[in-house]
RNA sequence: GCCCAAGUGGCGGAAUAGGUAGACGCACAGGACUUAAAAUCCUGCGAGUGUAAUAACUCGUGCCGGUUCAAGUCCGGCCUUGGGCACCA
């Protein structure tokens, strides 16, 4: 009988022994870079859903390996952030110590299940070797202007007097207790990332991601092709530019509309209109973004008292001011055509403005809604009759002959902000010097630490609560020696792990990030995996993050990332994701005691498409473990033969080209069931060769480590861990054909048996005289026949 | 509202280039072995018509149409579910 839990802890003791899964950097085999998104070591433990994708990534590096790669296949953790941060507030210890604790956890539980990572490689975001270079990175970002402070709205919530994330104030209201959220103003650090919204977009082609994780970036950043129109306000020596992607519609213009913190509408608001413009402006102020982009809501708006002239055709129009128009996008003015923009529609309608149809339309009546379909132009002088693409063009020419417009490219992606007011993250390197100024840090005192104290809470007023310890707080300044204050905000949980990948190539470097040297050598990760939901902003601002280090110098590629691939979840045997709160959770303890680590990695992989979200069910691992009994039991038909049977050279020859292929294109579970049919195919043997057997267990390998490596050395062969992947013979593979399919108008009327020396005549003149067929064909006439080689024939009869 | 993905047996899912739909596994049912249970082995398993049993036939991959000798697969139009983004001009 076999003991998993003994035959697992032998295994992995001996890997840890033999160094087995050692990347050398510099070493002349060729690098392969295997890397799974590093886990935040949550209270929790690791999730089933982690030990799918590790799984997943372990056997790609297992069978790498053994077809000759030097493969890194790294791990560690990213360990900053809010949850560590509220976990030690609510429990008193440092989060610090309750971060080394998870780390424990998930350590201990990854080694159980065999993953085959470089533990040397091992280091956590919050290790201060690791956010030295954080820092140091920032700096480099601030060196070269690419880091800045402005002034931003934050959410706020004033029970548990902290800042959230967009993503904690869903829906307005403080994830944690429920509180309205309310706006703040804050001056924050900003990254330049839409600076490099163009190269983010090409660099995609540099790269082999999956077709939807590109749309997923090209979405994110949001690029639209139009114009910027200048209006001159009447009456003012003053102009101001919209931004539109439908410039042939200008004469249709009949308002504009300023976002309300727009800069020019204190200068232009009359004095009539100048209470009712501070009232709108400072009610606008009080709304958080969820209220202003609430949907469904009715739009408001005030007059300014003041109108624009239409370049086009020297028209007087109003200008509004509106917060449906947003001052972050554009240049936060727009042009309003009502009659064919829904929202300048509904806008219109409410405040009476006049409503000018420009596109021809089918519909019948623009009383009710905005005509949204193209038509020619109409009521737009010189673009009477165009269509959209060319009168788009003749008003660009128009526009531009006049002084008054150009194209214009805009991007949704903005700058990042990257302040946080929290203790819990890598404190920003920054100090304040009444005379000077913000000033860096000198580089040689990095890494700047976080003190170790008792006080950790957020302080009343939104300040980080790093603010607080004012004897961390106040230093020096670096310019003239005068007293000065730190930054007391910390880096964004997205900064550790936007370029953790690079430190994983030389993670022990004391003088730089990682070497140059070793980043030739490793070239890039060849294989990424992720969940769908880092798809969009982590994979972004990481390229963004090398895009910036590439242009000063300091990583050999502008893309680092090859293949991006993302998995499905593990849901509940309910079908919903698991939660405590459902108490559908599985934990990867329980099952590798009770089924053991082979099961467990077998199981993840056979559930379902890798790719798409699957619930789980224990009664389909308990089948799985059916299947590690069978190849265990096989080996009681194991002959002493070193060849492998003759009748089994077939599917042999198949399973390993199979097998092989579907682990390279992510169809673990058509992998697993080839290796299911293989041993089947074993079981009808009376017995089978010992190169039979360890065939099957080195295909199986990959998956399930253990039981292999066992079954393998009783065998009396070296571990299969030190062994090459087996080759197959491409002429033993031609399938034996047995019969050809016969079909009548398509349908399948019998079948003959194949006989490779008759020609398609003959084969015609067997299919026609089937018994069945004649039925179909009787006083009929044949129109047709196809025939598909070695496959079927369809006879065709009217 | 926009973008993306997915709808196949009781369940998870297979089906390289349009060519025998349902591989593999689970569950279930019947049988063998056993004092018994577990484990294991054998048989069946989309729905229906039909037959003593075979055979044979009809329908069947979310819905409606189309292309084709042939459609789960290609095209057009919907419906449903999941995910992402959302007043982006």
């Amino acid at each position: 009988m076999y003991n998993h839990l003994e035959i697992e802890k032998k295994w992995q003791n001996y890997w840890n022994e033999h160094n087995s899964f050692e990347a050398i950097t510099g070493s002349s085999k060729d690098p392969y870079y295997i890397l799974v998104e590093f886990p935040y070591p949550s209270g929790a433990g690791l999730h089933v859903g982690h030990v799918r994708s590790y799984t997943a990534q372990d056997a790609i590096a297992r069978m790498m390996r053994m077809k000759g790669k030097n493969v890194l296949f790294p791990m560690g953790w990213d360990a900053f952030g809010a949850p560590a941060e509220q976990y030690a507030i609510k429990n008193h210890i440092h989060p610090k110590d309750a971060v080394k604790e998870n780390i424990k956890t998930f350590k201990r539980q990854m080694q159980t299940l065999g993953f085959s990572f470089d533990w040397n490689r091992e280091f956590s975001t919050t290790d201060p070797e690791y956010y030295k270079w954080t820092q140091w990175q920032f700096l480099q970002f601030y060196k070269h202007n690419m880091a800045y402070k402005a002034t931003v709205p934050v959410n706020w919530c004033p029970n548990c007097k902290t800042v959230l994330s967009n993503e904690d104030a869903a829906g307005g209201v403080c994830e944690r207790c429920g509180t309205q959220v309310v706006q703040k103003e804050k001056s924050q650090w900003m990254l330049r990332m839409s600076d490099y919204a163009e190269d983010l977009l090409k660099g995609l082609d540099d790269t082999n991601f999956a077709e939807k994780v590109k749309l997923g970036q090209i979405n994110w950043i949001g690029k639209s092709i139009g114009a910027e129109i200048t209006f001159k306000v009447d009456g003012f020596n003053e102009s101001f530019v919209v931004f539109t992607t439908r410039c042939d519609t200008l004469f249709g213009a009949t308002y504009c509309v300023l976002a309300p913190e727009h800069k020019l509408v204190d200068k232009i608001t009359t004095r009539e209109h100048k209470d009712e413009v501070v009232k709108y402006k400072e009610a606008c102020k009080l709304k958080n973004d969820m209220e202003r982009t609430e949907l469904n809501k009715e739009k408001t708006g005030v007059f300014t008292g003041a109108y624009a002239i239409n370049p086009v055709n020297n028209k007087k129009i109003p200008i509004y001011i509106s917060d449906y128009v947003l001052a972050s996008y554009g240049t936060g003015a727009i042009m309003a055509v009502p009659a064919h923009d829904e929202r300048d529609y509904e806008f219109a309608k409410k405040y009476n403005i006049p409503i000018v149809q420009v596109l021809a339309s089918d519909e019948c009546d623009i009383s009710n809604k905005a005509y949204t379909k193209d038509g020619l132009h109409i009521n737009s002088d010189f673009l009477n009759g165009l269509n959209k693409e060319d009168a788009i063009n003749k008003m660009l020419e128009f526009l531009e002959k006049n002084n008054c417009g150009k194209q214009q490219v805009n991007y949704k992606m903005r700058d990042w902000i990257f302040s946080r007011q929290r203790f819990w993250g890598e404190p920003i390197p920054m100090i304040y010097c009444e005379k000077c100024g913000w000033q860096p840090m000198n580089e040689e005192e990095l890494p700047l630490l976080l003190p170790v104290v008792a006080e950790y809470e957020p302080t009343d007023n939104g300040e980080s609560p790093l603010a607080k310890i004012t004897s961390w707080v106040n230093t020096t300044c670096p310019k003239c020696g005068g007293s000065a204050k730190r930054e007391t905000d910390t880096m964004p949980n997205w900064a550790g792990s936007s370029w953790y990948f690079l430190r994983f190539m030389d993670p022990h470097n004391t003088h730089e990030f990682a070497s140059m040297d070793a980043m030739k050598y490793w070239k890039r990760v060849d294989w990424y995996n992720g969940g769908m939901e880092h798809t969009a902003r982590h994979l972004l601002y990481a390229r963004f993050w090398v895009q910036f280090l590439y242009n000063i110098g300091l990583v050999p590629n502008k893309e680092m990332i090859w293949t991006r691939v993302s998995h499905g979840m593990v849901l509940g045997s309910d079908n919903q994701k698991m939660s405590k709160s459902k108490g559908n959770v599985i934990n990867p303890d329980d099952i590798v005691k009770e089924y053991g680590a082979d099961t467990l990695r077998t199981y993840e992989l056979f559930m379902g498409d890798y790719q798409m979200d699957c619930p789980w069910s224990t009664d389909s691992l308990k089948g799985c473990k059916r299947f590690i009994d069978k190849v265990i039991r096989l080996k009681n038909k194991v002959v002493d033969k070193e060849e492998y049977s003759l009748c089994l050279e077939n599917i042999i020859n198949k399973s390993i080209k199979k097998v092989e292929n579907d682990l390279q294109t992510i169809s673990y579970n058509t992998a697993i069931s080839t290796l299911m049919i293989l041993a089947n195919a074993y079981d009808d043997q009376e017995y089978i060769t010992k190169r039979d057997y360890q065939l099957l267990l080195m295909l199986l390998n990959p998956i399930a480590p253990h039981i292999t490596e066992e079954l393998n050395e009783e065998l009396g062969y070296k571990p299969i861990c030190e062994s090459s992947w087996p080759a197959y013979d491409e002429s033993k593979i031609i399938e034996k054909i047995n019969e050809i399919v016969v079909q009548v108008n398509g349908k399948i009327r019998g079948k003959i048996p194949y006989d490779s020396n008759k020609s398609d005549e003959e084969l015609k003149v067997m299919a026609i005289e089937l018994e069945n067929v004649k039925k179909y064909i009787n006083g009929k006439s044949i129109i047709k026949t196809i025939v598909v080689p070695n496959k079927l024939i369809n006879i065709v009869v009217k």
